[in-house]
DNA sequence: CGGAACCTTGAAAAATGTCAAATCCGGTGG
DNA sequence: CCACCGGATTTGACATTTTTCAAGGTTCCG
């Protein structure tokens, strides 16, 4: 399959909402999200990635992209021409539904999202995204005990949860004080799973862990599928 | 291939949360939601469907239901194995294509909602749900002129944009005032497309309105497409 | 050392939620 | 046809959450 790889910094746009693009991303090391600004200038952040999340399968199909991707940390991308992917689809069936499997979890994922958002309160909204982010942090094999590092700001975090700054900041606290996180820099200590969890009312099943994930291998990524830690599944059902 | 047409009342569950099905939906007639219930007891409505949309390829491939699905109004729902449908869209490229496109454009309205949801006020977030009603029910051929019967009750409008009941009261009368829209029990008249468009911050594109969608033509449903009247898209780019 | 981005704090304002009661409205049974 | 019932809508007063604004404090990096 054809496809080059490229090194790309902080920051730096995968894709801008309204790009017309013809190829494909998987990304093979560093995080990144997906956002969309709205008529007054704000802006939400739709999803988080880890190593080995296709990035844009919408626009290979779908033509115009309908929000923006960014790197959070400096990383490497795998760009495939958009008809090779679809090739590769309908060529070899194994493959094809991989892809729509990782289609259908990331819209599980974006469901949970609209939950979150819609329909629950600021500590609950960052202690579920802090728990997100740490299962999937987890099975990309960056954590380190429990604790990862978190390159987010607390204005991203704001956005991404449909909070203000000022805020999130003000939860952070909150749930420092209730000794269910530890914050150093951008670092993050999970100090109790269980109560972190029950805080966030999350529970892993969405993510469907059980299903196959993660392309860059194929692509001679880092990606390396690790073990999923003792208890932090256990609240999965 | 297999299926089986059933005829469901309103409120009539197709689908609960945790259900293992093994087969898949296709809407004939009548309106559905999806819902998901967060811990403290609320509901958050995921999206609201109308003929046409296929209801859960999710549960086709990944088993496990984490939303439910229920009917809005009687209506019709084609149910076809979920192997029949795989069986399909392996043979059958172009029906595989389709159905892939028509999962990407759902992910599409879902980060809509996301963004809806977690970055704009109540008023703006009413107005667009009522705009991406409007422009699925006309492209369903369920609008009359500029006017459509909306089958939702002020508190499921309230839990499909992560409002009160209350609030969600208060906005209507707020847009009455403005003269965008008018209220004659559940029927909602749009007085002026271009003032609720842009109240709502609403662009069709999300929608992917040129994309072919609507399976039930396969299955002998009553769905028609009908041509997109003056002006509802007109603030697409 | 200085600047820029990020984080933290306090006080006040605004948006939205809560609660409880009143009203409306369509359907049902007498 | 009428009275009544239950769900839905509307209203008012009030509470709470979250945002806004503005100012310091910190950290990192050149």
């Amino acid at each position: 399959m054809p496809f080059f790889i490229k090194s790309l910094i902080q920051n730096s746009y995968i894709l801008r909402e309204l790009d017309i693009t013809k190829s494909c991303c998987i990304l093979l090391s560093g995080l990144a999200f997906r956002s969309k600004v709205v008529g007054d200038g704000g802006r939400q952040i739709l999803s988080v990635h880890v190593p080995g999340d296709m990035l844009d399968l919408q626009h290979a199909f779908l033509g115009v992209a309908d929000h923006s991707i960014q790197m959070l940390t400096a990383g490497d991308v795998a760009y495939v021409p958009a008809k090779a992917v679809q090739d590769l689809a309908f060529a070899y069936p194994a493959i094809g539904r991989a892809m729509w499997l990782e289609t259908l979890i990331e819209g599980s994922i974006f469901r949970e999202w609209i939950a979150n958002i819609g329909r629950r309160d600021a500590r609950t909204r960052v202690a579920h995204l802090l728990c997100e982010i740490a299962v999937r942090l987890q099975s990309a094999g960056l954590m380190t005990g429990n604790r990862y590092e978190l390159p987010m700001t607390q204005e991203q975090i704001g956005d991404a949860t449909g909070l203000t700054t000022v805020h999130v900041n003000r939860t952070f606290q909150a749930l420092h004080k209730e000794g269910l996180i530890t914050r150093d820099k951008r670092a993050i200590e999970i100090r109790d799973w269980n109560a972190l969890s029950a805080a966030g009312d999350f529970r892993a099943s969405y993510l469907h862990p059980d299903n196959p994930n993660g392309f860059a291998p194929v692509f001679g990524g880092t990606f390396v599928e690790l073990p999923i830690k003792d208890g932090m599944l256990a609240s999965a059902t």
